[in-house]
DNA sequence: GTCTATATGAAGATAGAC
DNA sequence: GTCTATCTTCATATAGAC
């Protein structure tokens, strides 16, 4: 671990260099399949230098997870939709969490995280938190203001199933189709799409224009 | 490949136990972690019979995705909803699907190919059309009958899209939050939840009693 | 702290007896 | 066809100089 989590560490710029190294070779290759080499002749290092950052490769890995799970919940914490109705919002919401997670890093950081979770729990745990976790607690809420407002009504499902299935109808098939045929990434015309009718299917099943029959 | 295929493939005996073995290794650790003694100890025989089955390593654990796959599309072209209205078929061939990926095997499958397909591309395309290609299309014949008979209606998404997201509704985020906490699979009470929650939220966007506005 | 060079162990694959 | 024993390669990690 070695100072990771709350407190700051200031990386060295030979430091970053090794980390940012190793972020690569790790997603292209996963754990495994990764070599030490590779990440040394990818940053331009020592071997030494590597090994002075991280004292063995899985501390290194579990770093590399650590730091991009970390970005990705950054970036999905900075979405700010601003659109004051709910489909608007909705919208906005989405095209930013699907361009995040259907980016060439985003991929290619699921497949490694799935691949490897079965040795490394805790980087399993660490990306849910980061990712899906993250993304249902936000539409939860703008969804309980739009109950407020009374342009939804959730009590059939509750409202944290509501914002499950909606993140569900968001990624859609078209994640595990790109998932599995990498290289490609979809068109930011083909995310407007999908995210145009899963919050068009969203909104049939939830508006208030149906009667909540509970 | 190797006889792989349409053609009749008649393992003999050990041929089975290496390919049983092998498939317990690599579902558990993935290709690059796991090792060819690991197999070789497993099966209960020497590693020159490992080498007899398949060439090289790669080859075996080719053989062992592929064998998997095919058990999966079986597995799925198997089910047969009995029920004759669509709420009855969407929620029986929902859960016949979800026993089938939320089983250890089917999560573990998944885990591999995610983490593998990267270097084995040619497995990630066998997984797509085996598992999620399948069942989409399986939905789609179903509420292609169901259109006719009048019960929903899908000129707004078209009968393709309405299945994909009928299918990413099902797996939900469920399927990510048990992929990413191995060890752990789901009870049937869960599952049956899950395919009731998923099949309501559908009926109530596709449904016809709700006007067709295109 | 960083580099070069190397020790050490492991894993894929094979040779040769039966 | 199957087994035992082994060859060879390569990857992690370290030792020692600067």
């Amino acid at each position: 671990m070695q100072d990771q989590g709350v407190t700051a560490k200031p990386l060295t710029e030979k430091q970053l260099t090794v980390l940012l190294a190793a972020s690569d070779v790790f997603l292209e290759h996963g754990f495994s399949a990764a070599t030490t080499d590779m990440i040394q002749q990818r940053a331009g290092v020592s071997k030494a230098t590597v090994y002075a950052f991280r004292t063995s490769k899985e501390a290194l890995f579990i770093a590399v997870i650590e730091h991009q799970c970390a970005k990705m919940t950054q970036a999905v914490r900075n979405i700010l939709p601003a659109s004051g109705d709910l489909e608007g919002t909705l919208k906005k919401l989405g095209l930013a969490y699907l361009g995040i997670i259907f980016s060439l890093k985003g991929l290619a950081l699921y497949r490694v995280v799935m691949g490897e979770c079965q040795r490394f729990p805790a980087l399993g745990h660490i990306f849910w938190q980061s990712g899906p976790a993250t993304i249902v607690k936000m539409v939860e809420e703008y969804l309980q203001n739009a109950v407020q407002d009374g342009d939804i009504t959730l009590q059939r499902t509750g409202t944290h199933l509501a914002a499950r299935q909606f993140v569900s109808l968001l990624r859609g098939e078209a994640y595990n189709e790109y998932l599995t045929h990498p290289a490609a990434i979809p068109t930011d015309g083909q995310i407007e799409r999908w995210v145009e009718q899963a919050v068009d299917t969203f909104l049939r099943a939830f508006r208030c224009s149906e009667k909540p029959a509970v």
